[in-house]
DNA sequence: TTGTATGCGTTATCAC
DNA sequence: GTGATAACGCATACAA
């Protein structure tokens, strides 16, 4: 490896200004620039990141822990996190956590040890009161999750809205047995969703079946099973709202192979709109995240908080929408 | 931030036992233990990584750079790659281009300026020369791709072997007329599949319709264009092989709306199988690769190539495996 | 416009 | 078993 020290040798120049080549070149003559710009290409030297982290103190990379990389709706967010942090001079640098605690906190010490100047959280393991902490000493922001009252500031949507709205839709169709596939974590999306679907139940005055609330894992299994419970359910419901399209896939699949018709003896609201709900046969209705702006705003939420303006607390907003395909239709009148 | 020097004043010691604190606890004594343990809980004290990177002169970092993050297929990957790094002591870093060929090269000056130790490369951008310059200068393994007779190590499948095998299982059941969907990419893998795929039919003495053979996008559009180019023969194909189950996906799709009944009218190979071959209805049939093993064994190359071991050129091949699910039947009498 | 000199936080070498 | 100190590569304050 070259240091600066050889390219100043090899140029006949100070390292100072070997340094100046690269961070204030406006500063040198041009005879000096041409001189430096030769022995650089010749030993094709790179400045060191080990050196200029340690001098600067930063290193100008932020760590973004998402629990898995398979979801394709995390695909865009991080497109939308990557080129914003590239108008500032940053890299995005991505960790999955397989959901997994242990690993989750072996991340951290990225953080704790400065190789990255600040981290961006989806959902996390870490107590409320734990995140707490890590964010009130480390620049840190949560992306499409949040905890209410935290001092980490928040980009999200109004998941309760949301899950209203998704609902309310289908409540218009004429569905009066509604269910919904709730995930069984206790992030603070899957508490607002279904606070969504409760309200938009109680606006239309129509009761609560607390069996008809399913809870359990993102995966299609869990539609799959979910549907065949409602399936032995003396009144099933006739539409199903989940919290995630893959959740949604398995409703779907397991009602076709019951020779059900979906968009007709059974409609399906999924979450997220990823390409799974586009794909599929029949496409699934899905409630769609304004993705590449949530990754936009988390990080310029980031980089208020690094470049020290206070952030404590802060939440956004980005509007949502529902995206209507076919598992989605007026009540069937041979179901009813 | 807290510094060792800080520690060592807490603890009445000198910065040379704290570091050994960490470093070489087993040298210390009991009682010195003791006291650095103290003053580092104290003082919440976690080394920084920007004075030990660059004294060390490593950062126990591996970049992993992929084209797209929202491929599943590259979840279990990666995860395997993180546990066998892991084992080592290292961290993986994930960065995505996009298939942005300027992004790519932003990538790789972490390379260049030493904030990662390695990295690992799928498909690249690079040009065989310059992915080779790059190679012999710094710690670099790809994973399920490979330049022929680069001195980049590498990790893949037999491709060849891959398509052949599932074409000559398509021709098994009797189809005459197979179509290949493959990427319009340069890429190695792609240029085998199609020589797997040639190779299969000539050893059955089935003429090569070169109108059979389609290239574009992994994108499920292409799937579905493709589709739709092969109705319009005069006599269409009865069976597709395709290089992604996202492909796969939008031929299935296309010939559902058309009416055909998949795995009977029309049977389809997808590759890869990825969640979404598995979850669709029908059941998409696929070659599965090994992920997980095909991560830990690129690490495990990478990890020789750091010790200094000689890894110039070595080529490791993994077992792939046929899945057969519902889009794969016994050619249709009716569309012989 | 350019050079000299210092220090960033750590590890490692060499004493003791 | 422990301490003093040099050195890693760079950026920058200060001098010239």
């Amino acid at each position: 490896m070259k240091t600066i020290k050889q390219v100043a040798a090899a140029a006949g120049v100070s390292v100072a200004t070997v340094s100046r080549y690269f961070n204030a070149p406006g500063q040198l003559s041009e005879s000096t620039l041409q001189k430096v710009r030769r022995a650089v290409e010749e030993l094709d030297y790179h400045p060191s990141a080990l050196g200029r982290n340690l001098r600067t103190n930063r290193t100008k990379k932020i760590l973004v822990v998402l629990p898995t990389i398979s979801n394709p709706f995390y695909s865009q967010i991080l497109t939308g996190m990557s080129d914003e942090a590239e108008k500032n001079g940053y890299t995005i640098l991505a960790c999955a956590t397989g959901g997994d605690p242990d690993s989750e906190k072996r991340r951290l010490t990225m953080l704790y040890d400065q190789f990255v100047d600040g981290a961006v959280f989806f959902s996390t393991s870490l107590s409320k009161k734990r995140f707490d902490a890590l964010a009130s000493q480390y620049p840190v922001v949560q992306c499409c999750e949040y905890q209410e009252g935290s001092v980490a500031p928040a980009v999200s949507i109004d998941n309760e809205l949301a899950a209203y709205e998704a609902v309310s839709y289908l409540l218009g169709l004429g569905h009066t047995q509604v269910a919904m596939i709730n995930s069984d974590n206790q992030f603070e999306s899957s508490i607002l969703r279904e606070k969504g679907y409760r309200r938009a139940l109680a606006d239309k005055g129509i009761p609560l079946r607390e069996e008809l609330i399913r809870r359990g894992t993102y995966g299609f299994r869990n539609g799959a099973d979910s549907f065949g419970f409602f399936r032995s359910l003396k009144t099933p419901p006739t539409a199903v709202f989940t919290v995630a399209d893959s959740i949604a896939v398995g409703v779907v699949r397991a009602a076709l192979e019951q020779g059900l018709t979906v968009g007709k003896d059974l409609s399906v609201i999924g979450f997220d709109d990823t390409s799974l709900a586009r794909v599929y046969t029949p496409g699934i209705s899905s409630v769609a995240q304004p993705r590449r702006e949530l990754g936009e705003e988390t990080i310029r939420l980031l980089m208020e908080r690094l470049s020290g303006r206070e952030t404590a607390g802060k939440l956004v907003f980005l509007p949502h929408h529902l995206v209507i395909r076919d598992s989605t239709g007026n009540v069937c009148p041979s179901t009813v």
